[in-house]
DNA sequence: ATCTACAATATTGTCGACAATTTAATCAGG
DNA sequence: CCTGATTAAATTGTCGACAATATTGTAGAT
């Protein structure tokens, strides 16, 4: 493809706010709860100590890490009670989302959106590709539905800072989405109701979705598996 | 001067943070849409270009600023399709809040936040407390339910960022609640409501309420007022 | 041996200077 | 007079050094 032609030159800062939001999701160099050391970073990342403040500054503001001045910042540990709080209002939001966009999405963003489905369907069939479904491949879904809804606001928020952390707790919990065939196919069901335009039932059939999600995560904080 | 002995000692960046986003929400200083210069704002507030910067990365996490690499940062603009959009966020997670504040919310907070309602009464009925009522009160109360949920997540995000742009809005409008009197009606039934512990009605209630704010808000959309 | 006070060390916060880039201003050519 | 390129100015991004604060380590007294 023809990518970034007028790509806006950045910045050392940006770049680093993106490798770190990924380092500190995915858990690869930075685990939770961590103390983020800056002499570390910095040569780690071999930068100045400017940029990767500033850097650290927006993390902040994403959710990803806690400050206490003069003392340093800290990585946010997710604990199981607030996934549960996260999904819960992802229940809501999302379920909004699904309704706006059973109003607003059109035909070809619906189509679009069905082929992705086929994809997870076929990464799904292979175990090969299932640790992607699980882990990313579930939230692309989401990701269309939300950015179909129309409401920017709403965009920002879930996409923004809401799923970070929803990614950080996957990659966390290496059993992730324990029922990705159901899954699936509440995906096909949802964006069913959405090309129907039953703004009603789209809404139901994504809260119901979450809400099983929820459901799921928190039998699984009963098992002391950690 | 040496009055805070005892205080946690802070730092210049987190006091800039408070007194810019201060500065932005009310337009006391900067304007919406401005363009922020840092050697301006630096010397107005006098302070170095350092704490400054990472003040104003917080301020991006926030929300109220939108950063271009090498092209400074804007204080953004609510257009009143996005305080349309912000209200239908707030009618559904606020709606979620108040039918968890029904099942959390103590006895004595409840009759905290009973007293509260009646100084806004007191408040409304002088037209000298109005204006405080319009701009704040109505949302001290709208905190105080939030918090009550007991939903951290859901907290921080009302409470962190969604609000700031609420305050921003309406601060900008003069004309605020356009129905003072009949917004502390609704509230004092939202409150009746959980203390009598039904999450359904409260919910109901607090999203009637939001919606006809944002109606209130839509229809001042038409008037060619600007 | 435990605790406190103090010193040593490391980390975070701040500053001023310099480099990179964008914006404006100027000037040549049509 | 307008247009476009080139240069000058201003602004943002980055760096290294220094100051302020917290943490660790050590010594001394009970």
């Amino acid at each position: 493809m023809i990518a970034e032609l007028h790509k806006h030159p950045t910045t050392i800062a940006s770049r680093l706010t993106e490798e770190l939001t990924h380092a500190i999701v995915t858990g690869g160099g930075i685990a939770a709860g961590e103390k983020i050391s800056e002499p570390d970073l910095a040569g780690r990342y071999e930068v100045s100590r400017g940029p990767l403040r500033e850097a650290i500054r927006r993390l902040e503001g994403r959710g990803l890490v806690r400050h206490i001045p003069h003392a340093g910042v800290r990585v946010v540990t997710l604990e199981h009670n607030e996934v549960v709080e996260l999904y819960a209002i992802r229940e809501v939001l999302e379920g909004m989302a699904a309704r706006l966009a059973a109003e607003n999405m059109s035909e070809t963003e619906i189509k679009s959106v069905r082929k992705l489905l086929d994809e997870h369907e076929a990464a799904v069939q292979k175990s090969k590709g299932r640790d992607y479904f699980q882990q990313e491949g579930d939230l692309d879904f989401h990701y269309r539905i939300v950015v179909a809804s129309g409401n920017k606001k709403l965009t920002d928020l879930l996409c923004g800072e809401l799923y970070h952390l929803v990614r950080m707790y996957r990659y966390r919990s290496s059993r992730t989405v324990s029922r990705p065939q159901q899954a699936l196919e509440e995906h096909r069901r949802i964006l069913d109701a959405i090309a129907e335009r039953d703004g009603e039932l789209s809404e139901l059939l994504m809260r119901r979705h979450l809400s099983r999600a929820r459901q799921s995560i928190s039998t699984q904080l009963e098992k002391p598996n950690d």
